[in-house]
DNA sequence: GTATGTGCAAACTTTTTGCACTTCG
DNA sequence: CGAAGTGCAAAAAGTTTGCACATAC
């Protein structure tokens, strides 16, 4: 999942939005630090390299990053915000242990549970989107 | 789903906690305000009857609760906590539109994803839970 | 009586905001 | 140049903590 500067930076004009180094390094760092960091993940990660940006920075751009579809917020039930790059469709397996967060991706799950719900149709809601949230403990925790 | 008095104190009794009043109320307040209330809204709820509850207590008390299994955090990418006095398994449709949270139990689908993941063993990871986060908008929001 | 629980207020953490300044296009 | 974005510092929002006092069993 190589993402070059270049890429970044088409996804960014391609949302429409101005091209700035704040935004780019913002985007670098989630999708370096790819398993799901915190606002101060991304932010430590960040000063390593450009010791002076905001933290009310890193927020704004974040927030503006998922209004326009570039980043997803992933829920939790611990109460940071973490953030997520990886826009196509996939699960998470929580461990109730650590506080790893791992992606899950099955192709095979999402059209059982399209099929599934395409005949339990739930009235009076329009499904936009399944996350099977997978609790459990890795082996090595 | 009545819950009486007593039921709520048999809980707190079989737990081997002790039945205060202030964990009678707060269990009483998530039971009736049973849409996953923030730790605010139950606060509110119950100031109504009783002033003078603090806000530590309510949080040291919902602390207790979940760690001793009556009541469940609700995951959501919002940065409020909320809580379920649900513990029977079930499911969650969210609104993208509004902030509502509705259970959602099928017994099919909670059988269909066990079958689909005893065969599909996810290596190094133990399975104890599957939540069912269905994204969408419901007819009249 | 004693372990456990509560009230209170202060502290802490995470996130948001307002406004002057800066930069991208 | 003008609209959009950023820095900064202050404040808001949500939650946790420590300790003296109170209560359940």
């Amino acid at each position: 999942m190589e993402t070059s500067i270049r890429d970044i930076k088409n996804r960014l004009v391609e949302k429409g939005l101005k091209v700035t180094p704040q935004r780019m390094i913002i985007l670098e760092a989630i999708y370096t630090l790819n398993n799901h960091p915190t606002a101060e993940n991304i932010i430590e990660y960040i000063r390593q390299e450009h010791p002076n940006i905001a933290t009310g920075t890193v927020y704004k751009v974040l927030e503006t990053l998922i209004e326009n579809g570039l980043i997803k917020k992933v829920t939790t039930d611990k109460d940071v915000m973490r953030y997520d790059g990886v826009m196509e469709n996939h699960h998470h397996l929580y461990c109730t242990e650590c506080d790893v967060i791992e992606d899950y991706y099955d192709k095979e799950l999402d059209e059982l549970l399209s099929k599934y719900f395409e005949n339990k149709k739930l009235p009076g809601f329009e499904i936009q989107e399944f996350i099977l949230q997978i609790k459990g403990k890795f082996d090595n925790c």
